[in-house]
DNA sequence: GTCTATACTTAGATAGAC
DNA sequence: GTCTATCTAAGTATAGAC
């Protein structure tokens, strides 16, 4: 029931990492309370309640409940792009199961975390009210969107696609597409079938590399 | 300076029209401030100001503050997709002019309507935060949705595409990706330059007139 | 039908005890 | 390092004047 029978093999804690665990469990509980009430909507008491602290420790650890939500913004943005990279990294012969293993992936995504699309959206919320944060943002992508562009550079080159196809407009494409249709199976499941990431998938590749895009470049001269 | 000179032909107004005015401009007025503020963060008092009239006023129009953005919810939905599909009927030839409308309305919403994506999205919270209003929110989309299927539904026969490709799919793909790369495009302009959505598009219906999904419906069976 | 003044509630943040 | 008590500000909603 008490602290030391849940550390595994770990003496009592100093105070430096019982500190490190309590910022730890304040910042998984304010994880929680912003996807689900907002950041604005959120309390202070509501996310120490949830951790299992009092007010005051949350403003011990935290400058501010902007702070906090800040930290979570810049720390805990571990974006599902990067498993979808790791998905399609495992399957390099053809797009068939890496598609298949996308589309479960959104799945999962939409339907077991239920926490991660709202609070995703709180993040963008933030930030598009608060232009100082968009970099953060935009850093944050950087990581796992390079992974994910990575995948696609090596799939685009294999299947001979077109020159002029970068990796890094069919990475955008993909992840935007994932989000959209997260948010989307949220509002409507029916709508958003198990397969529906998978097939799409599957369109888009098959397009790029039947060479659509090239005829668009010289629009201009005509 | 006064009412009566702004009124184009009319008289004074009756009462009645005087205040479904009143009621019009603060539905105007909280689909600013929701948008910049959010549901939350938004003040009656705020949203009243902003119309350029009393907290009292707003009251005496709306039930309370939630009624309010659940009337803009209800009504104000007029989804960006409708005229997605508009642009789509007036390009019956081909793709590609149709794709490079689309990409300029793209880029129009995420630039210029600044408050459409923040008060989407604060709609698309409230709806996962509070299930009663799923359902509405699923019926806003279906006029303008069922548009768009009509549009691609009549592309995909004339091109030839696979039997097994459903348009009400593929609606939903492009809808989804719609709304993903204009929330990207506010995070990171860069990553989404203006051709992007019409190249994606031009991708997806090249692959499915190559009919790409088809094996994969075989697959159980293997 | 709209405005002014106000009652009531909640939440962010701080100070001092332990 | 965390908790209890509290101060202060802000916001929703109402009631009665005009």
């Amino acid at each position: 029931m008490n602290a030391e029978s849940a550390a595994p093999a770990r003496r009592r804690l100093s105070r430096a990492e019982a500190k490190a665990r309590t910022r730890s469990l304040l910042l998984d509980a304010a994880a929680r309370v912003f996807a689900r009430k907002g950041f604005t909507g959120a309390s202070v008491e509501e996310i120490a309640e949830a951790a299992g602290f009092s007010i005051g420790a949350l403003y011990s650890n935290f400058g501010s409940k902007e702070a906090l939500f800040l930290e979570l913004l810049a720390d805990r943005h571990t974006d599902r792009i990067a498993e979808a990279a790791q998905a399609l990294e495992r399957h390099p012969s053809g797009t068939g199961e890496a598609a298949a293993e996308l589309s479960r992936l959104l799945i999962a995504v939409a339907d077991k975390d239920t926490d991660f699309a709202p609070l995703q959206a709180e993040f963008w919320l933030y930030a598009v009210r608060n232009p100082e944060v968009l970099d953060t943002m935009a850093a944050n992508q950087r990581a796992p969107r390079h992974a994910l562009e990575q995948v696609i550079s090596t799939s685009l080159t294999r299947h001979d696609a077109p020159a002029d196809v970068s990796a890094e407009a069919v990475a955008t494409v993909v992840a935007a597409l994932f989000g959209g249709l997260v948010r989307q199976r949220r509002i409507d499941p029916a709508s958003v079938p198990e397969e529906l990431f998978g097939d799409a998938l599957r369109w888009l590749f098959t397009g790029i590399r039947t060479g659509a895009a090239a005829p668009s470049d010289t629009d201009d001269t005509a």
